[in-house]
DNA sequence: TGTACATCAGTGAACGCGCGTTCACTGATGTAC
DNA sequence: TGTACATCAGTGAACGCGCGTTCACTGATGTAC
C-alpha cells in the first residue's frame, strides 16, 4: 500500500495535503470499516508523505478520524439532498431519499458502518431529533401525509420506526452476505408499505 | 486490568483454564465491542496467567476469538429458547422471542455488535435460511398464522423484514444514545404491528 | 536583474508502547513399583 | 509406606512488528531591497 513519494507542494499550497490525507483516510475506512484501524502511518504511506507531515494539519490521530467522519457525513447529506431535489411528488421523494440512504450504505459499507455503527455519534447533531438525517425523514413523511399518501398521525413515530428499518436494511445484509436478501428496492418497498403505510402510487 | 496471579490447576484440570480464558475474553468483547481489540495478552492478564499459557488451549488469537463468538452465539440461542419455552400462545411466544433478542442486544451490546455487526458471519450457519435465529422467527410467524393472529402469506418474507427491523432496533439506539428512543417494548410492539401485521391480543 | 533572507512544507531518526508468537525451561502432582 | 519418575500446567525472556508522537533539521520557494 505504499505510494510513490509525492512532489512537495508549492509555497501557498500546503492545504492541498490536508485534503489528500482525508481522501486517503476515507479509502482506509472504506476498506476496513473500522475507525480504530485508521493509522497515521498508513495514511501517510498512501499519500506518499512521512508520518510527521500529518501533524502539519491534524494535531492527533483522533482529529484526523473526526475530520474524515465529518467529511463522510457531509457526503451522505449531499447524496440525500441530491436524491430528493426536483422530485415534486412527496411519495416519490420519500422513496428516493430512502433509496439514496440505502445505496450510500451499500456502496460504502465501511463508512456507513463507522458513521452509524459506532458506539457514539461522531458528529454531535447527527441524527438528533432535529438532526439532519432524521429531520429529512420527518419532512418526507409529513409531505406524504399532506397529499394523503400516508395516513395522518405523529410523523416522528413513523420516522423512528422507518429509520430503524432502514438502518437494519443497510447493515444486516452486509453482516450476513450469504442470506438470500431481496434487492434494496424490494426491501425498501416492503418497509415503506408496512412500516409507513405508504400507499403504492 | 491486572488480576492476582491465579493458583495453578491440579493435574487433570487443565481444561478449567480454557473456560476462564473464554470468560475473560467475553468480558473484553462486552467492553470494547470490537473483536480486533481482543488481545491475547489482555485476556491472559485478566485471568492472571502468562501470555504463552493461552497457547495451551488455543493455537492462535483467531482461534480464541472464534471460540468466544461461538460461545456468545450459543448463549443467544439459549436465551431465545428459554424465552419461548412454556409459552403456548403463538402471538405471546413470538413477542417473547423477539423481546429476548432485543434484550440480549441491550444487555450485551458489545457481543451483539460483534456477532451481527461484523463483516461476515462468525458461525457458518448463523442466520442462514434455516439458520437457528431465522428459523426460530419463521416458526414463530407460522404459529401466529395458524391461529389467525397474522394474515396468511409467505412467512419468510415477513421474517426477513422483521429480522431487519429487530436488528435495527437492536443497534441504532446504541449508536445514537441521545435520541429519544421509545422503550424496547414499544419499539417491538410497533414492529410486530406494522411489519408483521400482528393483531393486538 | 541579482541576491540575501524569511518562511513554508516538509523529512529522518528516535522514543516507548503493546502486540502475537516462539522457545527452552520449571516445578508441582500424581503414579508405578 | 517410601521413593523415583513421567507428565501436566504452566513461566520468563526474547524476537520482530507497527503504532502515535517528538524533535531537531533541511531545502525549495517566494519576496524585499
Amino acid at each position: 500500500m505504499t505510494t510513490q513519494p509525492r512532489r512537495r507542494n508549492r509555497k501557498g499550497q500546503g492545504e492541498q495535503l490536508r485534503q489528500d490525507l482525508i481522501d486517503a483516510a476515507t479509502e482506509v475506512l472504506r476498506e476496513t470499516g473500522d475507525e480504530n484501524a485508521l493509522s497515521i502511518r498508513e495514511v501517510a504511506r498512501r499519500v506518499g508523505v512521512s508520518p510527521p507531515a500529518v501533524y502539519l494539519h491534524f494535531p492527533s490521530r483522533e482529529a484526523l478520524v473526526d475530520a474524515v467522519l465529518e467529511d463522510r457525513f457531509t457526503a451522505l447529506l449531499l447524496r440525500l439532498r441530491d436524491a430528493i431535489a426536483d422530485v415534486p411528488d412527496p411519495a416519490a421523494s420519500l422513496r428516493a431519499g430512502c433509496l439514496a440512504y440505502l445505496r450510500f450504505a451499500a456502496e460504502d459499507p465501511g463508512s456507513y458502518r463507522v458513521l452509524f455503527g459506532g458506539r457514539a455519534a461522531p458528529t454531535p447533531a447527527a441524527g438528533q431529533p432535529g438532526g439532519p438525517t432524521f429531520a429529512a425523514l420527518v419532512r418526507g413523511i409529513t409531505g406524504c401525509q399532506r397529499v394523503g399518501a400516508i395516513a395522518p398521525g405523529d410523523p416522528a413515530e413513523v420516522a423512528t420506526l422507518l429509520w430503524i428499518g432502514l438502518h437494519g436494511a443497510a447493515t444486516l445484509p452486509q453482516a450476513r452476505p450469504t442470506f438470500p436478501w431481496p434487492s434494496a428496492e424490494d426491501l425498501l418497498e416492503g418497509l415503506l408499505t408496512r412500516v409507513a403505510g405508504l400507499r403504492t402510487s
